[in-house]
DNA sequence: TATGAATGAGAGTTCATTCAT
DNA sequence: CATGAATGAACTCTCATTCAT
């Protein structure tokens, strides 16, 4: 019994994220969600009380899934804030690749009328991020003056770039250079000026 | 004889950004954008064909507006590409902080329903930022791999940061964070470390 | 489990039917027709696509009715021309005057916006008649040069006739005049005259 | 200036007749009836109330037209009521084919929407058509027993007949056999008969 | 629980009409 | 007189939601 409601619970959300991922809010009719997920149209009030509480639900649990994915990523906590740097970036890349519709938080959050479980959602994943760079600035490893900031530009920042669809955009050099243009930035490093200077 | 009033065409784009920024697309009535534009409803007809076409029109407008003052930013030629670069990032900040909704493209890029117009501006955007990039490539200040992702990064960065409302961010700060972020790096860097030391 | 009530259907085609009657198409309002057969205004929409297609269902139906009916009218094959001709006309005024819309036929045609379905219908019931009297004139008590042609008076001459609403025009007296006069003529025939005469 | 404004308004009937014989009359856009008749919008208004009015005047002209024309056709008074009443068709059927909106009095009388103006010009119409008959029985040229019935199915049979768009139908032959067969009828004649008989 | 026929509030849109020019 | 930009009443149609089955 419970497991048949859960998983046509699933089969709703999975519906309603493939189709909320092809299309604006206002343009995903229910019955397709429906029909999608192979269930009366009806059935889709037995488990949200409505298309914004399913819009909400799938919204929370799946950034409720990536914020896991990502405190994952940074264990065990004596890695190097380098690594767990690189582990953050690499799961959200992968994270907004297979599930771009999740990734959308920005629509919700800027228009002001998020729940407070997803704002408070959204906050925990910065703030992972954000833990992770004031961990490395603690080590001495990191240097950032503010660093609630860094947090906030990542996610955008793999989204834009994943926005541009079939784009000959080289995908899987993607983490590698996130990584690399937060780390070392754009100057060209001291050490090739120091040759030039010798 | 009458011509048709470039200010009321003006006035209701002024509304419906207005309205855009504060709701999202389905919850703009278009009596509310007429009252606010203090025109009749069918009046937005004459200088729209739809509700659609008002949205497009205010994203495309918008978007080139933020493109051509790109551009101002990055003359004369032969400025440093630090300075284009700095440049660059201020004008996404204030126009992002501005116009909150014309900032939004891609959302409308995302679900892959743009118009072939909103399509090229935003290409034109990030050749923008790209070419300032390149331009410092050549002339040795800057160092890499990915312009192209790099200048993806840039405007959904901003966004990102800009998208927590009323959050007790530094927005002052963020211009210079962000140029700071995106030349340095949070890396700590090696040179300095090693002159402190010695 | 529910199926759609083809009750309701033909409840929605009553209303309909009264009303389009009553008023020209553009001044039929969905709302009315909906109050009228007592259902809710989006009903109408799950068993017609739009008011358009209720028209033409209204229409289709009718005619595609008529059509059985005069039919019926004209089995035994065998009995005379005359007879089926008198029951054709009998039917034909029958209905006209019973119901008086779904007659219109020629309004829709004259415009040219007939669907293929209804301009079907129109030929069968055209088609109908002509054999009758194609049928009387190869019995040898007929005669006509284009019975194609005098098939498309009679509905028209009886739709002419009851146009006239309100009018002290006899009507019981109608079926009959216009079968003696398709028959007969108006021309003072000559062979009473000479019989008299002898 | 009279005459200026005369033919302006001649040009806006003109359009009006084009488009109404075209489409419905809830099809027909003012904004079409003035781009037709090369005229301003506006300037419909100042020679007619209101679109209604615009049809009405159109019918009532037409309507008007035809009977003085049908008037013509039967002086002098002493010509023979088969050769009044074979103008009258070929009266008919010229108009009708030439201009059909004009003979589409039906749509206004059938729904009791009538202006009385129109109705008394449909009156007339098929008073000249019933004084015809009428004189021809009193000449003892013509037998009817319900003049004004038959009157009334003349119009109608003409028009359903030429209802058909570009079929095949022999238009040249329609006045001579809708003449002959309201005078002969469809029986076969008596003269054959006696023929068979002899 | 699961359904989908039924609903009606409410949206976008149209277009006859007005009126300042 | 002529115009067409401006208007808003009123339409058709949509679709989230309900509820009897």
């Amino acid at each position: 019994m419970q497991t048949l409601d859960q998983q046509k619970r699933k089969d709703i959300l999975g519906a309603a994220e493939r189709l909320f991922a092809t299309k604006p809010f206002h343009e995903v009719k229910l019955q397709d969600v429906a029909s999608d997920a192979r269930v009366g149209k009806g059935t889709i009030y037995v488990y949200f009380s409505s298309k914004e509480d399913l819009y909400r639900s799938l919204m929370c649990e799946g950034i409720g899934e990536l914020v896991d994915r990502l405190r994952q990523r940074i264990v065990p906590e004596d890695q190097s804030s380098m690594e767990s740097l690189r582990r953050i970036i690499a799961e959200l890349v992968t994270f907004a690749g297979s599930r771009p519709t999740l990734f959308q938080t920005a629509r919700a959050i800027v228009h002001g009328q998020y729940d407070q479980t997803l704002a408070k959602l959204h906050t925990q994943m910065i703030d992972v991020i954000e833990q992770v760079i004031r961990r490395g600035i603690g080590r001495g490893e990191l240097a950032d003056e503010h660093p609630e900031l860094t947090a906030r530009y990542l996610p955008g920042a793999v989204r834009s770039a994943l926005a541009q669809k079939s784009k000959n955009l080289d995908r899987a050099a993607l983490p590698e250079h996130v990584f690399n243009l937060f780390v070392r930035g754009l100057a060209v490093r001291e050490v090739k000026r120091r040759k030039i200077q010798e």
